[in-house]
DNA sequence: ACAGGACATCTGGCATACAATCCTGCCGCA
DNA sequence: TGCGGCAGGATTGTATGCCAGATGTCCTGT
């Protein structure tokens, strides 16, 4: 955790266009049915147009946006409906990779579980949203790690960016924290604890609760 | 399915160059472990780098390819571990499908089914494997269709391309056609009939073979 | 004979120039 | 006033040129 972020002196172009752009989109600095151009947000990153393309390419591929050829490049807007055949499949894949990590998982990832678990419930007890947030993300990078299988992390990252820009949205009206960062602990307890069957239910009790509240922000 | 591949004729100059690029690589042409470069590759298929280069972006996304940077791209070579991996996820995904198609498909889908069922054990029987492979390209689709989910049609598709190079290299020396034939034709009538709980057990069976049939490659 | 380093060469990263296409808005005409 | 067509602008699609970095080779010094 020293330095893995070095700002961005490194890394291409391309991936630093990527994050630009996500982090707009998922922050809704771009909001929804915005149309966009490559050539302006050139300009505006300071990027030239090939990197700008390849990144929007790949946020494309995410449904973060959508291409309308020589037309320009549209935000994605909201739609419930599709969060909810999103979760259909995070459930599967969350359940698989919860049950793996349970088995493949290092000492040294099970005791992080241990200590984001911990850290989950002290941030939730306390209301700090913003420090759930980075334990939440942190717990992601972590279940992606341990569960051993680059096919399911990247599944799963296909998808990180709708979730991320819905639950920016909706979290402060979301269910309560302290739900939620239950069961997650729950889940990164059961990890550590190597049990699979529990880990596994505790991922499906996470994802219909996620469901519950996205079914629930219809009504918004 | 008239006209449903124009040739070329239209369809982007990226498209062509990443399904010209995907036949090579899957049916070996361009072998595992072979460099390549972007401006070879765009010699060969008469096409401008910048489609070749989107195009080889797509296929790493994929894991055909490795791009190293400055060196060239790089044709993964076959690895039975990660095939085993991924299986592991499409067993979940597969399964998945099966369930929700049963549920969503529409008659002309469901009749569609059950045409492939017959045909699939047809050609077994008559021991014509070209034909099975179209029927069973047939039968991808039309679940990715059925299914009425883009994102599990999508994680999918990811694996799509490493999935069929190793069918193409095994499929000779695989567990013979008869039992494959069957397996499928047992998901596609059980989503015919709509039982989803049996289409997703006759997933489970169709992988649980491949997966034997992926483990026996080892030993070649 | 061998080690080390400078250099030639090949590669992808990125910028930029050009082409094709689509939309918009204006202008003329009925 | 309404409508049709045309022109201009704006956008992505594609090609190409330039550059930095990496690699392998060959020469030189010992």
């Amino acid at each position: 955790m020293v330095a893995e972020t070095r700002k961005d002196a490194d890394r291409s172009l391309t991936d630093r266009a990527y994050v630009a752009l996500e982090e707009m989109i998922c922050t809704l600095r771009l909001e929804p049915g915005e149309v966009l151009s490559e050539g302006a947000l050139s300009e505006t990153l300071q990027i030239g147009r090939t990197p700008v393309r390849e990144a929007l390419q790949r946020l494309a591929r995410e449904g973060l946006v959508t291409v309308l050829p020589r037309r320009g490049v549209l935000v994605s807007d909201f739609n419930v409906k599709k969060q909810l055949r999103m979760l259909e499949v995070r459930r599967e894949l969350e359940r698989l990779m919860a049950r793996s990590a349970s088995v493949r998982a290092t000492t040294e990832e099970r005791e992080r579980f241990v200590a984001i678990a911990g850290a989950m419930q002290e941030s939730a007890g306390a209301g700090d949203d913003i420090r759930f947030m980075r334990l939440d993300h942190e717990f992601n990078v972590l279940v992606s790690q341990a569960n051993r299988n680059e096919f399911a992390s990247e599944a799963i990252s296909l998808m990180a960016g709708l979730s991320r820009r819905f639950w920016f949205m909706h979290h402060r009206n979301a269910g309560d924290l302290s739900t939620i960062a239950r069961l997650h602990a729950d889940i990164a307890s059961a990890i550590a604890a190597g049990d699979g069957t529990a880990a596994a239910a505790a991922s499906d009790a996470l994802l219909e609760y996620i469901e519950a509240i996205t079914r629930a922000a219809v009504d918004w």
